[in-house]
DNA sequence: TACATGACTATCC
DNA sequence: GGGATAGCCATGT
């Protein structure tokens, strides 16, 4: 069942622009908590998959995580490669270049 | 209502 | 740099 919550991380997914990333943190910032651990959670039951480019959400660390969709995580980078972000083993190279911040650079 | 779980993050060794 | 531990919030049983 999608709650709120789901919709919102949902909507803040579809506010990444292609060939950049975000991290689980990040969205839950811009939906003014710190409910990571929920953001991961509703992201992986997102039933707007090709919709919604969860893809294009990685690990503070710079990995790029785990990924639902068909082909799991690596097709996860492969997505990623596709729209030019570089990765590295399950590393995405010069993360923070590729970073969005929601807060930072929203208008 | 209470307990267990997870596409995580930060800290400590 | 890599592995283990604790803290975290929302969801499902």
């Amino acid at each position: 069942m999608a709650t709120p919550f789901q919709e919102s991380v949902w909507e803040a997914l579809k506010l990444i622009p292609p060939g950049r990333v975000t991290t689980y943190g990040a969205i839950a910032a811009y939906l003014g908590s710190r409910a990571v651990r929920a953001v991961g959670s509703a992201v992986a039951k997102n039933p707007y998959a090709p919709q919604i480019p969860c893809h294009r959400v990685v690990k503070a660390d710079g990995t790029v995580g785990a990924y639902s969709g068909p082909g799991g995580q690596k097709s996860k980078i492969a997505l990623l490669r596709e729209e030019g972000i570089p990765i590295e083993g399950e590393r995405i190279v010069s993360f923070e270049t590729y970073l969005f911040d929601f807060v930072s650079e929203e208008e």
